[in-house]
DNA sequence: CACAACGTTAAA
DNA sequence: TTTAACGTTGTG
């Protein structure tokens, strides 16, 4: 890895765009967390909202789901907005012993102080759904000992998850091919213009489920490392980052076809989806209605905890349990999904699947945001969004959530970098990577079953195709080197760096660029 | 179990 | 006091 040569966090700019550049930080470092819920200390009765993980960045309810529509009887936060560890049944009060039933579950990062801001603010804007907050431009903490629980996001739906079972069993190894679409670098993304993997709500850019498997309501994934198979349509929305790509037509591996390739929007069909946002053209939306509070942000101390280590790479899924109050299809106003909180096996902790990359998005720095959310109203409020990191596997681990194999390619050997953009982005709740369907989420926005969309079926293919791998040569502190980009669809970017001193992996990316020809 | 309802906790 | 939403309980 080149990191040794490199100090980070780097700031590279690409064609105007800065990004700052992260080295990957271990998520599981424990002594991160701290919690009291089902500690001792004085234990509150409630855990609270991690507010790191990925809904708990979304700041804005989506005033959609069932939750969110029925608020005032069912008095549940807006399904797109549950702290995935909350989403575990809780542990039996006064447990007072150590029954530690769910271990996992206990507590939150060192809130860190800041998490306070969480509170959403008076809502100024509204729009259609929630936010994600974001940095605010001050970054953050970074270092080490942020937790980080979620890693990134990718956008919004995941990798194919199937089901539960998908969990267990590899989807299409998303990594042992280099695969299509990623972001090049420089992203153009002045406020208000949306990030290009929210592909609106539409049915044919919705994740599609996998269908023959047992459904999975939660709510997307936003970790996965993995280019969602969203994420891919999304990033060749008309976007900023499509036409920087465009721009910088970069070679591309395109695991799709097989082969790499120069991208050309023109002809490639997926530039023919909807934009990002659909409500974002560009400009804010008209204000209407009230707003209200959201969540309290977490608390120092009270957070149950996420998963530590191990358990954030679980077999099975608490995440993936059935989210019930997801609504159909967000943008639409179909019918009403149940709700459901800890259905589905919800409640089991061991089963948290993946909870890192199933919700997590990383912000770069754990700020929350500051953008007030309205209870049933959008809002316009813009927010900075995070730049989500991409999730941070170990190493050699492969995403967890994609039980696949790990990747197969130069990658592994490879330092992986997060490129993140600086942040300035506002997005609201469309334009939120949460926005989509999480990949438990799947199951209420894929019913809409289009068979003549330009989403096949086929998962696997789609797949493999999300993965967004692209070999490229980038320059950081003028120095060049070949990189893997890959984009999570959304706000962040990975890079990894080829070691330009390692012989063999230089011989990978002359392979791979051999294939091209 | 999934879901619905609602008491209750706790932040603002 | 109000509001958000967690945790529990009841139903099917
Ligand atoms: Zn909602
Ligand atoms: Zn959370």
């Amino acid at each position: 890895m080149s990191d040794n040569k490199l100090q980070f966090p780097l700031t590279v700019c690409t064609d105007g765009e800065e990004f700052i550049i992260n080295k990957e930080e271990d998520p599981t470092s424990p002594n991160q967390f701290h919690h009291d819920y089902d500690g001792d200390r004085g234990r509150s009765k409630r855990r609270r909202r991690c507010g790191q993980c990925g809904p708990c960045q979304v700041k804005e309810n989506c005033n959609k789901c069932n939750f969110c529509l029925r608020r005032d009887v069912l008095k549940q936060t807006c399904i797109y907005r549950k702290c995935v560890y909350l989403r575990s049944k809780p542990k039996p009060y006064p447990s007072p012993q150590g029954g530690q039933d769910f271990n996992q579950v206990t507590s939150p990062p060192p809130s860190q102080s800041v998490a306070k801001n969480n509170r959403t603010p008076p809502a100024s804007s509204l729009q259609d759904g929630p936010i994600v907050s974001g940095h605010n431009a001050q970054i953050s903490q970074t270092s080490a000992g942020t937790f980080n629980p979620f890693t990134p996001v990718s956008s919004a739906g995941g990798p194919n998850f199937s089901s539960s079972d998908s969990l267990f069993k590899p989807p299409v190894p998303q990594f042992s091919h280099p695969s299509q679409p990623s972001m090049a670098m420089g992203i153009s993304s002045p406020e208000n213009v949306l990030p290009p993997q929210i592909p609106p709500y539409n049915p044919q850019t919705m994740p599609q489920i996998h269908s023959g498997h047992s459904s999975m309501t939660m709510p997307p994934c936003v970790n996965d490392k993995m280019l969602p198979r969203s994420s891919q349509e999304s990033s060749s929305f008309s976007s900023p980052f499509n036409h920087q790509h465009v721009q910088n037509d970069p070679l591309r591996y395109d695991s799709y076809f097989n082969r790499f390739s120069r991208t050309t929007p023109t002809n490639d069909p997926r530039t023919n989806l909807p934009s990002p946002c659909m409500h974002h053209p560009g400009l804010p939306s008209p204000y209407h209605g009230t707003t209200s509070h959201v969540d309290r942000g977490p608390y120092n101390g009270h957070y149950v905890r996420p998963p530590t280590i191990p358990p954030y790479l679980p077999p099975s899924s608490n995440m993936l349990r059935h989210f019930s109050s997801l609504p159909q299809r967000y943008p639409m106003h179909p019918p009403l999904p149940p709700t459901g909180r800890y259905g589905d096996g919800y409640s089991e902790p061991s089963q948290y699947p993946a909870a890192y990359n199933s919700y997590g998005l990383q912000p770069t720095d754990m700020q929350m945001p500051i953008h007030g959310m309205s209870h049933h109203h959008p809002f316009n409020t813009f927010s900075n969004i995070n730049r989500y990191q991409p999730p941070q596997y170990e190493q050699s681990s492969t995403c967890p959530k994609n039980v696949c194999g790990p990747p197969a390619f130069p990658s592994l050997a490879l330092g992986t970098l997060r490129v993140q953009e600086r942040p300035q982005g506002i997005h609201n709740f469309r334009c939120n990577p949460f926005y989509r369907p999480l990949p438990w989420e799947k199951q209420f926005f894929h019913p809409i079953h289009q068979p003549n969309s330009a989403m096949s079926d086929d998962s696997s293919k789609m797949s493999s195709a999300s993965s967004g791998f692209e070999c490229d040569v980038i320059c950081i502190d003028d120095m060049q080197m070949n990189a893997y980009i890959r984009s999570d669809g959304c706000n962040s970017i990975e890079i990894e760096i080829e070691d330009p001193h390692s012989p063999n992996e230089q011989n990978k990316y002359d392979d791979i660029k051999k294939k091209n020809n």
